[in-house]
DNA sequence: CGATCTTCTTCATACGTATTAAAGAGGTTC
DNA sequence: GAACCTCTTTAATACGTATGAAGAAGATCG
C-alpha cells in the first residue's frame, strides 16, 4: 500500500503479454490499422489493459500529434464572471452540449489567469495544444496571441468576429450588419426619419460591424446622413448629458440606437438624461438597443433590441472546428448567424409632433 | 501558404545557433541548473527564441514530467442543468477557481454522456484517467462506477459525503449533522417543543446525517421522542395533505422540519397544507428547511434554511485532491465544512396558544 | 520445392523537453 | 609537462504513444 502512484502504460501491458509496445498500441488505439490484429492478441491486450486499470496517456498522444477527443476553451476573460454570468453562460452551454453530442470532452484552460489577464502564450508556453483545437472566446483579446496561434496552424474557432491584418481565421459570428440595418428598418416603417447614433469610444469589429449595418439601413430608406446624429467617439458615451439630449429632441430626433459598453453605463445615461429632459421613453423617443447588453436585466424597462443567439454560436463554434480538425492546413471558414429582434417596449411611433419631411 | 507550418522548437533554436538543444532547454527553463551557462550563450538563445516565435511545449514538458496538470470534474448528472444551474453552478465555480489558482486545467468529461445517465466506465475504458485526477459530483451515482475507481486507486474526491461499504474514499462535505442539530437547538431555543419532520422516501448519506442531527439535537435539549412526529418514509413526502397538516396542529406540533426532494415538491406540499388548513407560516406553525433546495427561489417566501457553502466545497475539493495526488495510494481523507443558517421569515417563536409542557 | 502472397507482429523512429553524467577547453599548480 | 580545477557545453537518455517499414511465420500456387 505504499507504492507510490504510477500509471499503467502500454509498455506495462505489453511486457505482462510477452508482445511488443508496438501491437499494444495498435490494439488501443483501434483505428483501422488494428484490423491486422489476431483476434486473440486483440483480445489479450484489452483483457490485460482492463485488468492494470490502463487508460491512454493523452500528453504522449498530443506530443505525437494523434488526437485525444478534447475540445479545448480559452476565454480572454474569467470563464466564470460573476457579475456578467447570464452573458457568457450560454455560449458554454452551446459549447459544453455540442462537445458532448460529438463524444469529444472539454477542457477549460483555467491556469493561464494572471489577474484578469488571461494570455495564451502564458510564460512562453502554449497549453492550448494539449487539446486538438480550441474555442476562442472574450473582447479584450491580445492580438499578438492570435497572430502567434496563427503562425502555428493551430486549430482554433472564434466566438464572434475577430480580424488579424493579413491572416484568415475562422469564427462564429452574430449578423450584427444585418441585425442593425434591420434595426433601422423596423424603426423606419415606424415612421422615424430622423436618428441620433451613440456611438462606443472604442474600436472593435462589431462596433463597426453595428455602424455599418446603420449607415446600409439608411441608404436602404433613402435617408440622407445629415439627417443623422452621430455622437462624437472622443466623448464617453456614458457622459450624455440632459443638454444633448434636448438638443436631440430639438434637432427632429425621434430614435435614438444606443451601443452598449461593458458595464451597460451608456444605456443608462441616456435613460437618466430622457428623464431629467422630461421625455418619456418610448413616447417622446424611440430607444433602440444594438445588442445583448450583460447587466440590462438590472434596469425595470424591457428595452427593445436584438438578441445574439449565444447558445447556437456556441455549438456552431464546435461544429466548426471539428470541421476544421480534418481540413487542410489554413483552410479557414466562417460563419454567420441572424440575431433576433426582441420587442421590448423601448420603441413605438414618432410622436406626431415630430418634424416629418 | 500551403506549406505546414510548423512552430519552433528548441531544436530550430539549437540549429540556428550552431550549439546542442541542451544548452537551449538549459537556458528556457530556466531553473537553478542555468547558472552555469555563459551570459554570451544564454542573450543568444533568448534572442533566437524571441525572433522565432518561439513558445515552450507543454505537452512535451508534462510528457517528462509524469503529470497532466490537469484536474477532472465528472458529475452524474449534466454538467450545466438549465434548470438546477443555481445548485451546480457554485460548485463548478469553486472548483473552478482552485484549480486556476494551482495552475492547473479543468478537464469537464462531457462525453459521457448517454441521456441522462452519465457513467465513467463508457465502453469499458476509464475516462477520468486523462486527468491526474477528479472531482466528483451528482447524486445520482454509480456504485459500480465508485468502486472500480477505488480498485484502480484513482485520486478522486467527491463532493458530499459518499459511503461505499469495505472502502475509505474521500470526500468534502457539508457538516449536516451539525446544521440540523443546530436548527434544532434554534429552534428549542425559541420555545418549540414539539416537532414534525418530514423525511424524504430515499435512503442516502446526507438524508440519514441530518436525521441524526435532528435526534441528536432533540436529545441535547432533553425532549423525548414521543413528542415528534416522523412522516412515515413508505409515504411521499409531496403527498402532504391538509388532513395532516391539522393533525400535526391539533397534536401540538409547532415547528415542521423538512427535507427537500430534488424538485421542491415537499416544500410546495408543506406550504400548500398549511394554506388549506388555514394555517399561516411561521404564526401558526413555523418551517425549517433542511438545506438549500435548488428551486427555493421560485416560491415568494424566503424560507429559514441553511446553506452550503458550495463554492467554498468546490474549492476545498480541489485542494484536497491536490494533497491526494502527492500523497501515498490509499491514503483517504474527509472533510466537513460548516453550512450558514440563513435567518428567512418562515420561523418565528410558537403560538402562545401551542400545548406547553 | 521455391516463389509469392497473407496474416500477424515487431523494429525503429519521431514527437519536444529535461536532466545527468561526461566531455572538452582553458587555466593553474607543482 | 603531467595532474588537477573550473567553466561551459554536449551526448545520451527518458517520458508514452503512433506508425511506416520490415520481418517472420504460414498458406497457396505454379
Amino acid at each position: 500500500m505504499t507504492t507510490p502512484r504510477r500509471r499503467a502504460t502500454q509498455v506495462d501491458i505489453a511486457r505482462r503479454l510477452g508482445v511488443s509496445q508496438a501491437t499494444v498500441s495498435l490494439v488501443i488505439s483501434g483505428g483501422p490499422a488494428s484490423a491486422n490484429v489476431a483476434e486473440q492478441t486483440r483480445r489479450a491486450v484489452l483483457e490485460a489493459a482492463a485488468e492494470l486499470g490502463y487508460a491512454v496517456n493523452p500528453v504522449a498522444r498530443s506530443l505525437k500529434g494523434g488526437r485525444n477527443r478534447l475540445l479545448g476553451v480559452f476565454t480572454f476573460e474569467p470563464v466564470f464572471p460573476v457579475d456578467q454570468r447570464d452573458f457568457y453562460f450560454p455560449f458554454l452551454l452551446g459549447v459544453e452540449g455540442a462537445t458532448a453530442e460529438y463524444g469529444y470532452d472539454l477542457l477549460l484552460f483555467s491556469s493561464a489567469t494572471a489577474g484578469d489577464d488571461r494570455r495564451i502564450y502564458a510564460g512562453g508556453v502554449n497549453r492550448l495544444k494539449l487539446a486538438d483545437g480550441c474555442v476562442l472566446l472574450g473582447r479584450r483579446l491580445h492580438h499578438d496571441d492570435l497572430t502567434a496561434l496563427l503562425r502555428e496552424d493551430f486549430p482554433f474557432v472564434f466566438i464572434g468576429r475577430r480580424e488579424v491584418p493579413g491572416h484568415q481565421l475562422s469564427y462564429v459570428a452574430a449578423d450584427y450588419v444585418g441585425a442593425t440595418r434591420a434595426a433601422v428598418q423596423s424603426l423606419v416603417r415606424l415612421g422615424h426619419r430622423r436618428f441620433a447614433y451613440l456611438k462606443a469610444t472604442d474600436d472593435k469589429e462589431w462596433l463597426r460591424d453595428r455602424e455599418a449595418g446603420f449607415w446600409a439601413g439608411l441608404a436602404a430608406a433613402g435617408i440622407p446622413g445629415d439627417d443623422v446624429v452621430v455622437h462624437p467617439p472622443d466623448e464617453d458615451p456614458a457622459d450624455i448629458t440632459r443638454a444633448r439630449f434636448e438638443d436631440w429632441l430639438a434637432a427632429g430626433i425621434t430614435a435614438v440606437l444606443v451601443e452598449h459598453s461593458e458595464e451597460d453605463s451608456a444605456i443608462l445615461a441616456v435613460e437618466r438624461a430622457a428623464a431629467e429632459a422630461g421625455a418619456s421613453i418610448p413616447q417622446d423617443c424611440s430607444v433602440f438597443l444594438l445588442g445583448d447588453p450583460p447587466l440590462v436585466h438590472a434596469t425595470a424597462r424591457d428595452w427593445t433590441r436584438f438578441s445574439i443567439p449565444r447558445e447556437q454560436m456556441g455549438r456552431e463554434a464546435v461544429r466548426l472546428l471539428l470541421e476544421l480538425l480534418d481540413a487542410e492546413v489554413g483552410q479557414h471558414r466562417q460563419i454567420y448567424l441572424d440575431c433576433i429582434q426582441v420587442p421590448g417596449d423601448s420603441v413605438s411611433t414618432p410622436p406626431s409632433t415630430g418634424v416629418t419631411r
